[in-house]
DNA sequence: CAGAAATGTAAAGTACCCTTTACTTAATCC
DNA sequence: GGATTAAGTAAAGGGTACTTTACATTTCTG
């Protein structure tokens, strides 16, 4: 599944650690959803997009 | 998190096991799901709404 | 250039998602 | 009532999501 956390990140000016910190995970969980590693949990997909403001459907693309 | 899957199979007169199907899941997975046992992963979440036809945040709440 | 901050990689451990199998308990229908 | 279909429970196993720790590399900044 393919996202656009790297770049909505970016655009708002925030550090990898910085958006671990408020989505209440770790660093790490942070770069392996950014890099495809593996997606996030429902729950979390949910966290990120409110952290953005965003739908789901906008920031995740089966 | 909290979810109406049951009630939209059942709007749709689908079993659990004609869901899982379509879902291309096990049943118990259905069942899991449906009674809150846990949440889908995030590609699954994505399967359903698009089977009803609906977004994530329309079957799913935080 | 030196130091700091940010990003990336790796590995081991835990918990959860999903599977298969098997059995039990409704609900539906001749 | 007996048979069939649907729904529920349980348990073991594999893969994935997430953690912590540690270290390497890149990028920014003075």
């Amino acid at each position: 599944m393919n996202n656009h956390l790297k770049d909505l990140r970016a655009a708002k000016g925030w550090s990898q650690a910085i958006l671990a910190e408020k989505l209440d995970v770790s660093r790490q969980t942070v770069i392996a959803i950014e890099k495809g590693k593996y997606d996030p949990s429902l729950p979390l997909a949910f966290k990120i997009a409110g952290t953005f403001g965003l739908r789901i459907e906008d920031i995740f693309e089966p």
